[in-house]
DNA sequence: CTGGATGCAAACTCTTTGCATGCAT
DNA sequence: ATGCATGCAAAGAGTTTGCATCCAG
């Protein structure tokens, strides 16, 4: 059960990256670097939060907010509004998009590739800076099909 | 200034449409529906509650959001929770898009023809039914482009 | 040392819920 | 008459803010 990502180089990139803008280095961030390099799956600011304050005792929710604005700037995460309840923040590897069952509220990834290029052009044409696309794609999982 | 929508035929449809389904005719939603097609924006809960209640006094929020969900279900409108703060509805015509200014929030439409089957065809392996796409260009609007 | 980062509590925004009343059917 | 829809108030979830303290640089 080793943490499946590098730790160590996971803190170097984060380390340099602060101080490349001026941020400081806190345990914190540290810490909820990590916690966002480990897993693969979205979590919330809540999830952030419980398993960073078990390492790191005293740690507040609106420290990890902060953190992840912070990160979300510095681009380390990317925050996605599906559906209803809390933002979730995904470690943002490969470009992908996302699933939501409007049922259960289950929230997948799809690593489809679309050519959103025209979407960003159209966008361009209207003095748009486009920065990020996203698309959602909202519907109801396997789980709750039978459910009605 | 008439209205750019055909009122009475509106309501004629609304009307139909509630009592297929089972649910009453009442002057909120009358009122509601009529605002949503005489609007081409996208609305806010508070905005809907706001106009309406001007030409029907002591409509209260509560019902203005429980009426929203009603169209939303029968599909007159769609919810759109673009970047931050309130969620937009929009009376939905044409299948369209949206770009959300990270720094102003303002909302506008997009009118690119994307072929997005292949996203729907993905999530249907999953076992997912699509009911929607939703694409939200992020970025930074004209207007916002020279303030920072 | 100095100011950015934190913790705590409290405020805030948006949305939903509970319950008595009212009106569409 | 029947019970769905409403209004009001109050609660709730998620997120942000203010301020004193703390620690990274």
């Amino acid at each position: 059960m080793s943490p499946p990502t590098d730790t160590p180089s996971a803190d170097r990139e984060l380390i340099d990256l602060l101080h490349r803008r001026g941020h400081r280095v806190t345990p914190q961030r540290v810490m909820i670097n990590r916690l966002l390099r480990s897993r693969d799956t979205h979590l919330t600011a809540e999830d952030v939060h419980a398993s960073v304050a078990a390492g790191l005792p005293g740690t507040s929710l609106p420290t990890v907010y902060a953190t992840l604005d912070l990160f979300a700037e510095l681009g380390l995460v990317r925050r996605v509004r599906a559906g209803f309840g809390p933002a979730l923040y995904d470690s943002r590897g490969t470009d992908h998009h996302h699933l939501v069952c409007r049922v259960c509220g289950a929230v997948r990834d799809v690593d489809v590739d679309l050519d959103l290029s025209p979407a960003k052009a159209a966008v361009e044409t209207l003095g748009f800076t486009a920065e990020r696309v996203d698309l959602t794609v909202d519907g109801v999982c396997a789980g709750c099909r039978g459910t009605g």
